[in-house]
DNA sequence: AGTACTGTTAAGGCTTTGCTAAGGATCGGG
DNA sequence: CCCGATCCTTAGCAAAGCCTTAACAGTACT
């Protein structure tokens, strides 16, 4: 299935969960410490890491941030009940979903097959083609006929998420969300500001679009041109 | 069932409300403060927010915007007899229902069971046809015959309600609440004006129509034509 | 014929979106 | 460690599109 990390101190947590994690057909491995967890992380490159904030040796917060440092795999945060402004803290820090403990393993199993899912929509290696727009995310380059465009990180960002996600319709809460990793806060006027830059780009116009259209009062979509 | 979150400070109230929820198979989580409040509705992401519009710590109707800047969570409001003003307040500021206090148990499981249902109605998945009409929710793309249909952001709405019950006679009212999520105020002529586009679109009039037929006195259903 | 309900059209105001520009942050190179 | 370049965000205005209200016309029951 899924290569997944635990990083939590609590034996009867962390055996839990892996077994549970097992018996679904992820290959799991353990972390009782922070330190441990990293080298695990760097060396083992699992598509997904849960991780205990409140660990012994370190701040969770941070080696969250070591983590990001590093590598890009999803991170499921887990707190205890009574440290939720850490939830907040953690998702702008990088963190793809969470968990306050107890959880259940029902619980558990949801969110790392939902993380999972969002995930794996970007199976990194193929290419996404929509008409002439080629988006290879592993060269983090994209083409229009043929001819590359030179975007800034977020606008890569952007057109590969809706290009993923092409012909369905995406609120701008959802790119925030999504392609800028913050749930909660944030303008959507950064995401017309990006969105403008991009179909400048593309070359063309809000009025005159091949590829990305606009739908009043919900969001946008990536289309193939007739 | 569902999850739900109640957030009220009187524990009598609190507890009566939880015990009957949990009592039809709901998963309850409960708050007697608003800032325990937010936290558990960002921490367990429920399916539905019961709020009590006069919480000590916080002005309920902050928190309900507080809600709404983070989830799109159903919430229904609760207010003290004496209190109505708010709740045309609330209903405005995203509520989608409300309960005034002192409320029966069955006034509660009612509101409960109707926003649930409101809310699973539009589970965005495959597409819904009706004869030659097509209704993609996630493309938000309708056609007819196979030539997409330019639809505004209300007209796709109501569209895609009356064809999610299709050859169910549905009222004004009922779809001023579903669509316009108007279930009390609004004017029913606004309807009839969409009503009439949409008509127009669809290539037909009230006199000669395939697929909306008004049922004078009562409502109008969208049926399959013969 | 009267009445209540429905259909249609037009107009005004409001919301949403598009785009530009400026300020500040971040990153890399020197 | 500093400087320059790039990029992201915020702010603001202009334009477009949409929704509601209102007024009037038509239609089916009584």
């Amino acid at each position: 299935m899924a290569a997944v990390v635990i990083i939590e101190d609590e034996q009867r947590i962390r055996e839990l969960a892996a077994k549970a994690l097992a018996a679904r057909g992820h290959e799991v491995r353990t972390s009782a410490t922070a330190m441990d967890g990293l080298q695990t992380v760097i060396g083992s490159s699992p598509d997904l890491v849960i991780l205990d904030l409140g660990l012994p040796d370190l701040d969770g917060m941070e080696l969250l941030k070591m983590i990001r440092a590093v590598s890009d795999v999803p991170v499921i945060v887990a707190t205890a009940r009574g440290e939720e402004p850490d939830i907040v803290l953690s998702l702008n820090a990088g963190a793809d979903d969470h968990l306050v403990k107890p959880f259940s393993v029902e619980q558990l199993e949801a969110r790392v097959r939902a993380v999972l899912r969002r995930a794996s929509v970007a199976p990194r290696g193929t290419p996404v083609t929509i008409g002439g727009l080629v988006i290879d995310g592993a060269a983090r380059e994209a083409s229009l006929d043929g001819e590359v465009l030179e975007l800034s990180p977020k606008e890569f960002d952007l057109l590969r998420y809706l290009a993923e996600h092409a012909g369905e319709v995406i609120t701008k809460r959802r790119l925030l969300a999504e392609v800028w990793r913050q749930p909660y806060g944030g303008s959507e006027k950064t995401v017309d500001v990006h969105l403008s830059w991009l179909r400048r780009k593309l070359g063309e116009s809000a009025a005159d679009s091949r590829y990305l259209q606009t739908v009043r009062g919900v969001g946008i979509k990536i289309v193939e041109p007739a």
